[in-house]
DNA sequence: ATAAAACCGTGTTATACAGCACAAAGGTAG
DNA sequence: CTACCTTTGTGCTGTATAACACGGTTTTAT
């Protein structure tokens, strides 16, 4: 794990949310525990089974955190964008990881050993606060999509994926391109369906002009339509 | 919203992981702000879309936390048993409940203002770490079950959901009763099934000698075999 | 006690979706 | 350039499970 000399108004920068409730002693520790390391395209950041040892926060790029169920079957759960926190749910729970996370595309992403979190956990309540909001929010998060996969069909949870995307991860400059260009599978896997199945709807969205697709890339055209197919399911 | 006048002992042992990390102030500050309210069976708890004002613990009883999905299909979320939290959740996400809560059975809860327990993480690293933890277990449960509900079969899910219930509810002195009687509807609505298919399958697992029904009333025969069915999916 | 409602059980039908096979296109490596 | 592998796309088939209908039973309400 090369470790990489920042400025602290570079760090500062990087990690805003954990960053702000610190004290200036509390962030010269934090600078003495801090690494950074480059993941590739596709490569695995941490696997299910693992024990957790690191807060990660993505300093660019995209990743996944996914499930691997029945028959191989993997199930995204989560994606995480630029500066986003990561990995530290299962520590907290005192578990193994229950997921695995990737990159989408090149990483970079910055490690915090976990013990040195609970240091500052102990002396900075704001910092807890931050940890339990965050929490919070994806737990909120984590129900919804419960629902969503089991109790809507296949076209409602594709168009769910093509808005949920479009919102977290923005467009290009056309403002209607979405900015990650996502293989079939991945995106299969993000809505609960097959691959076969997944190309099929996506291709039923197309004829219907609700999206256009070139490749991988996907453009939202009739976002208001596919907002309400996602809604009635 | 009736208040009663308890010894601080017997709070204590109402909630004891709130309890335990606090000062003789803060627990002073506690019992001037703790109300208790009986439910009715069925009774609803509170609604989705509703704004959050009170952490609730459940004293005695069992309460179901649910989600009313397309076409009123109904998804319950998790179940909570006595001596649990619960409803803080949305409170500190700073949403209304995306969730329902009803009582399976006449329950008594515990409600304590949130305002009053954000006072006390503002000075209380401990407690913040509780709710730190449980939240991260919760999430936990959360990933594992978006993957179960949405991969395994009918039998997968009615067989882990009988478990589930063991585990959490536990069993009657003859140590193979669940403790909870649901109705068909419930335990359907808990595997993400229709009730006939959920009435179909627990026939299919009596007569497979798994369990044993009677009424509202069953009896978990092979346990291990129902784990292994609930695993292969 | 009687009516009404909720719940339980079973059979039948309909369908959404998975699974598979295979072809074409695109990307990558030697 | 050629060969190979991965990804995309399409058609066909099978099946798990939802949806519906209906009769019997238990619980609740008056």
């Amino acid at each position: 794990m090369a470790k990489k000399e920042l400025t602290e108004i570079e760090i500062a920068e990087c990690i805003p949310d954990l960053w702000m409730p610190l004290t200036q002693e509390q962030r010269e520790f934090l600078a003495k525990n801090f690494t950074v390391q480059k993941f590739k395209k596709n490569e695995t950041i941490y696997c299910e089974g693992e024990k957790p040892q690191h807060l990660m926060c993505l300093l660019t790029g995209k990743v996944k955190i996914y499930k691997e169920g029945v028959g191989g079957r993997s199930q995204i759960i989560r994606v995480i964008k630029d500066k986003e926190y990561f990995a530290y749910r299962a520590y907290f729970a005192e578990e193994d990881f229950v997921t695995a996370a990737a990159a989408f595309e090149p990483c970079t992403i910055c490690f915090i050993p976990m013990k040195a979190i609970m240091e500052l956990l102990k002396v900075n309540n704001e910092l807890a606060l931050f940890f339990i909001r965050q929490l919070s929010i994806d737990l909120g998060i984590a129900d919804e999509r419960t629902v969503n996969l089991t109790q809507k069909h296949i076209r409602g949870r594709l168009a769910e994926s093509l808005i949920f995307l479009k919102d977290t991860y923005g467009v290009e400059e056309d403002q209607c391109t979405l900015s990650i260009y996502l293989s079939r599978e991945d995106l299969a896997n993000l809505s609960n369906m097959t691959t076969s199945n997944a190309i099929r709807t996506l291709s039923n969205f197309a004829n219907e002009k609700l999206i256009t697709i070139d490749g991988r890339k996907i453009k939202i055209i009739e976002e208001e339509k596919l907002r309400k197919i996602s809604k009635i399911g």
